[in-house]
DNA sequence: TTGCCGCTTTACGTTAACGTAAAGGTCAAA
DNA sequence: TTTGACCTTTACGTTAACGTAAAGCGGCAA
């Protein structure tokens, strides 16, 4: 019943990513793996961080925002300062997200706009016959 | 009643950005404002772009997809099958941004998941006393 | 034993998005 | 007229996030 592993190409086929790029994360201190000899080996957790950090890079956080949601989700061995600050962060992160979804929300009445404008060029395009027919 | 113009720092001002980017943004094609002489002379139109390019910015879109964005909004002079074009791009952002909401949706789950954590942490730090009491 | 496969490290290359000088033009106030 | 506040262009520097060799180790199938 122990939890499963996987090789680095393991994880770089079914992510889609290359293992250049997860190597890059581990030296950012983004994982880290154990090690079999010199084989790196990734755990159930190491695959849900780097899904956390593909999550993050789609919605453009940077490797360094990543890195600070991944200890966000990590055991917490801290102390109350620590505490604190984390829970700080965590109002900073929940922010940023609300200021996102407004952001792509006010784009997305903006691509109805474009879509529409779309559509009524299209229509005067097609021959004489006019719009509201 | 025409509309309002801007000079260069005018607009830096405004939305807290640098010069430098600015002309940046214009050397990348996302700008093209009027010049009176060797001075540009930004319209209520290209400040418009600007907000545009910062949003994107916010959630992650590089400056060439900010382009694309600025282009759709764009008076467009297309013949048929440049606005055909036009929907699919249309098309594939919004399928883009529906897929940063999920992402931002689930960010926001662990987040609460850790705040809870930091929460159920600092109670345990406080002192003996049980956490239910 | 050879050869390939997958893993490793080291290290230089690349792209995006500006930052940061350097050098200079213009125009109004002092 | 000189200073200062703007504006301009040109050009090299920087950071992030990898890409792309190059060179080598370990196992195993032919």
């Amino acid at each position: 019943m122990q939890s499963p592993t996987y090789s680095i190409s393991d994880l770089a086929r079914e992510l889609d990513i290359t293992t250049r790029a997860i190597r890059f994360y581990e030296e950012q201190g983004l994982l880290s793996p154990e090690r079999r000899g010199q084989e790196r080996i990734y755990s159930a957790r190491d695959k849900v961080s780097l899904k956390l950090i593909l999550r993050g890079k789609r919605i453009g956080f940077s490797l360094a925002e990543c890195r600070e949601l991944i200890s966000l989700y990590d055991p917490m061995g801290g102390n109350q300062k620590q505490l604190n600050t984390m829970l700080g962060k965590i109002a900073e992160r929940r922010a940023q997200l609300e200021q996102q979804i407004l952001d792509i929300q006010q784009m997305q009445i903006e691509l109805d706009t474009a879509e529409e404008r779309c559509h009524a060029a299209l229509a005067r395009t097609q021959s004489g016959r006019p719009v509201g027919a």
